[in-house]
DNA sequence: TATAGTGCTATACTTTAGTATAGTGGTTAC
DNA sequence: GTAACCACTATACTAAAGTATAGCACTATA
């Protein structure tokens, strides 16, 4: 209740519920962000494997990405000070708890896409 | 059961359901197309409505976000042949089932916030 | 008949996102 | 010692997204 009202309170502000909206897509926005979260709810990953399991990723366009994912708060960059140096990827808990998030577009897009191709 | 197993079948196989959430994201993607669709959720408004309700938007994006959103099965443009001309703009029901899955990005949008400026 | 509103479109430009290609500094395997 | 793998970075470019500014055809109002 208290939680459905706080929902209902923020979406009478446009401004305010776009703003968390954008948040969200933010983080999942430009052209690699969502394969590199996909392959990475498998586990943990280093960048070579995430780059050859990303098919025409470029290592500048990795590299970058996950920058931008770390700085988001969604995935972890890890330094074992073996030698040598591993580097590994993996979700943080944040970044596990957009899976929610993703199944809803799962199932929205695929029912778009349904009733879509339905009519034209 | 028949449709969690379902969702739990696609989500076993990323190019596929990164698709399926692709398709989700396109339709909202771009700096104006979620302004636009929250401005639709009160109800049908004409061009230049949008025009004052969207703060900074230029006539030439929002024709052009339009044209995407109508393409993409989201909204519906009518144009009433009146004299002179009336032309509105409206969710369609696709566009407004469109709701529940901001809902879930506007929750997840606030809980990241909150967690990520604690930590920041 | 001048002024203002509606629903746009056209042209030119800037800014951001993404690509292509090469190279660095370290390690290990032959 | 040279070839290859790891985890990237640097430079230069192209393409896509967005902005700025102006204008058009129409109607309504004074």
């Amino acid at each position: 209740m208290g939680r459905l009202s706080e929902l209902d309170k923020i979406k009478s502000c446009p401004s305010t519920y776009v703003l968390a909206i954008n948040d969200t897509m933010n983080v999942l926005n430009g052209k690699w962000k969502l394969p590199i979260m996909a392959a990475l709810g498998f586990g943990k990953k280093r960048f070579r494997e995430l780059e050859r399991d990303i098919p025409n990723i470029t290592p500048r366009m990795l590299s970058k990405e996950l920058k931008d994912l770390e700085a988001n708060g969604v995935l972890k960059r890890t330094v074992h000070d073996s030698i040598p140096v591993v580097v590994e990827y993996e979700l943080t808990k944040s970044g596990a708890s957009l899976e929610a998030v993703m199944d809803v577009m799962i199932e929205w897009g695929l029912q778009h896409r349904k009733t879509f191709i339905g009519k034209y």
